[in-house]
Order: structure tokens, then C-alpha cells, then sequence
DNA sequence: ATCGCTACTGCGACGCGTTGCGATAGAGTG
DNA sequence: CACTCTATCGCAACGCGTCGCAGTAGCGAT
């Protein structure tokens, strides 16, 4: 049962005018105000739900979770507020295998992912292990590569050993 | 005006029982005869509008590409026969960075991609200069990337030069 | 407290793929 | 040629995201 946009009233975050205590989050409120963006009910419904998640995880997910604190939110608002945030630094993404952004939050060093195609499962690797690619790239090309976004795809140790190849 | 479907009939190709010339693609027809699969109209459509692109190609540019030799083209054909087809390594996929489909067409050698995030031009990179870093994850994580599938955003030497950062 | 500017929101429509389903038609066999 | 098996097809519905628009509401200034 889908709400219609009631401005205003209903839609009170329990506290609306405050920001969340970790000063990490916190600060974030006055790094959109110093850039003449807004603080609103919605973006801190995004970032309550930002600060209690960690790792990857997808759009949808994240929707989904704002969604359990204010049934009206909108997916075009979260992925707006994400694209944001994402360049405040506070969320970085990057592309699954089938193409579906998945967001890390509050990444503390920037990395790069893999992506078993047979397992499913995925891991970081750190910019020192990528870092002698990207001088190349650097320097061949004048290329600068963004780590964080950058996803490769294949077969982990485990699923080689399986069906050697 | 959407075509209902008509079986049979009017949808016979020009030439629909053989296989184009060229030897490469025409042994396409015999290849997925070999695995029990079949030959049929809509895949010789496509491969026709394979056989005339060449380097990379998005989904939906093909899927258009179809509709102009079939109008009555679908979709969901089109995306799973080039599924067949990327298994028999006529085509490989990446993603731009928006997350969306790329095909390349008989790739003569395997490669990599660089997307400029700010022009939005992309170029290939030799399976060579992205070797020291395979090598890497082979040996410290027994990972084996696909280097056909690697996608790298950044921004290329010409963006970089306007804004110095 | 009120006002004005404009960033932001919700909505609706769209684009790109993917999936399950029932019907169709390749293609090997006799 | 008819017959059978099943790969493939078209369709319809869905999931993820994006975008333009018109109305709303933050927030700084008066
Ligand atoms: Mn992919
Ligand atoms: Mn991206
Ligand atoms: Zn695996
Ligand atoms: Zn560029």
C-alpha cells in the first residue's frame, strides 16, 4: 500500500533536525551545508542506514533497508542521495558481474574487487597488489585508473582447483 | 506496430538454411550443431549483424541492429543467443561504467578496457600490460582473472591535463 | 516570524536486461 | 515423409536504475 506524498508531518524523522552522534556521520551534514545542499528527513534516513551497514552492498539493498525505517521512500531519491554521497567520499561503488552497483560504506583504504564467476563469492585486494599496473597505466598512457571502482571478474583457487582447466 | 507472432511463414531468412561466407562464421552453424544445439532464422540474423559490426557494440545497439534485417526481433533472443555465442567465444562482454552490456566482436587478442569518466572515450589495453598484475593475483590468491571482462574508469591523459588534480 | 531562492522530492515513464512459461519448430530417426 | 524429442522462441512480468517535471521545503536573510 503505497503512500502518497504527504509533505511534511508524517514524515518527521524521530530526529529530524540532528544528525547521527559518530562525528564520521555527523560531520557529514555540514559538509552539505558548506556545498549549499540540504540536509533532509530522507538523506538522514540514508545515512541511518549507511552507518548500520558495512562492507558491500547493493542499491537495491540499501533501498530496501530505508524502506524498514520510512515505507515512502523513493529509489530515484536513495540513488540520488548515494551519487552525493559518493562524492563527499563517504560511499564509493563499484559493478558486480552483471553489472549491478554495489556500494561499499566508509571505505578506510581504497581497493579493488574480484569476483569468483563460479562461486560467487568476492574479495578486496588491496592498491599495493594492483599498484604496479596502474604506474604502468600511468605512465604508458597517462591513464589514472580509479581503484575503487575497478571489479575483476574470474575463478577463484577453489573453483580451479575443482574443475582444472 | 508490433508484429504478432508468426510462426513459420514470413519469417524464412534470404538464406535461411545456409551459413554466411566467411569461414569463421560459418563454422559457427556447425559448432552449435556439434553441442546439440540449434540453427535457426533468428540466430542467423544475428550473426549476420555481427558479421557487419566490429570492435564494441552494446547490447541494445544490437538488439536495433537486428530489427532493421527482423522487425519482429525480440529482446530476450537476441541477449540469450549472445549468451550461446560468448560461450563458443564469438563475442565477449564487459561493462562500461554505467554498468551496461559491451560486446566485442571476434576479439583477434584478449584485452582490457579504459573508460575515460569525464570525455567518455575508451581504449583497449594488451593483455601484456595487464600481465604483472595477473601474475600477481595468480600467485599470492590463486585468482584467474578474465581479462576480456576488465574494465577500468579513471581518467585518460587529455582529462587530466584540463584539470590538474 | 516571514520571505525568497533553489535544492530536493515524488511521480511517472523509460531503458536495459533477465526469467518463467507454454507453444513452436529444428533436426535426427525410421 | 512422418514422428519424436527438446532446444528455442515470443510474451509478459519483473528488477535495477535514470531522468524530466512540477510542486515542496530547506535554509539564509530580512
Ligand atoms: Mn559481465
Ligand atoms: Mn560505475
Ligand atoms: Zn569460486
Ligand atoms: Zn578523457
Amino acid at each position: 500500500m503505497a503512500r502518497p506524498y504527504t509533505p511534511g508531518v508524517d514524515r518527521a524523522h524521530p530526529a529530524a533536525g540532528s544528525a547521527p552522534a559518530d562525528p564520521v556521520w555527523s560531520s557529514v551534514r555540514d559538509r552539505l551545508h558548506a556545498s549549499g545542499l540540504r540536509w533532509t528527513p530522507q538523506r538522514r534516513t540514508i545515512l541511518d542506514v549507511l552507518a548500520a551497514s558495512d562492507g558491500h552492498v547493493t542499491g537495491a539493498e540499501l533501498v530496501e533497508r530505508c524502506r524498514a525505517i520510512d515505507p515512502a521512500t523513493t529509489p530515484s531519491t536513495v540513488y540520488r542521495t548515494l551519487d552525493v554521497l559518493e562524492d563527499l567520499g563517504v560511499v564509493r561503488h563499484h559493478h558486480g558481474p552483471d553489472g549491478r552497483e554495489e556500494f561499499h560504506v566508509l571505505p578506510e583504504a581504497e581497493h579493488g574487487h574480484l569476483h569468483c564467476r563460479v562461486c560467487g563469492r568476492s574479495w578486496e585486494v588491496g592498491a599495493a597488489e594492483v599498484e604496479p599496473m596502474l604506474d604502468a597505466l600511468r605512465r604508458h598512457r597517462g591513464f589514472e585508473a580509479d581503484i575503487s571502482h575497478m571489479a575483476l571478474v574470474g575463478r577463484c583457487a577453489d573453483c580451479r582447483e575443482i574443475r582444472r582447466g
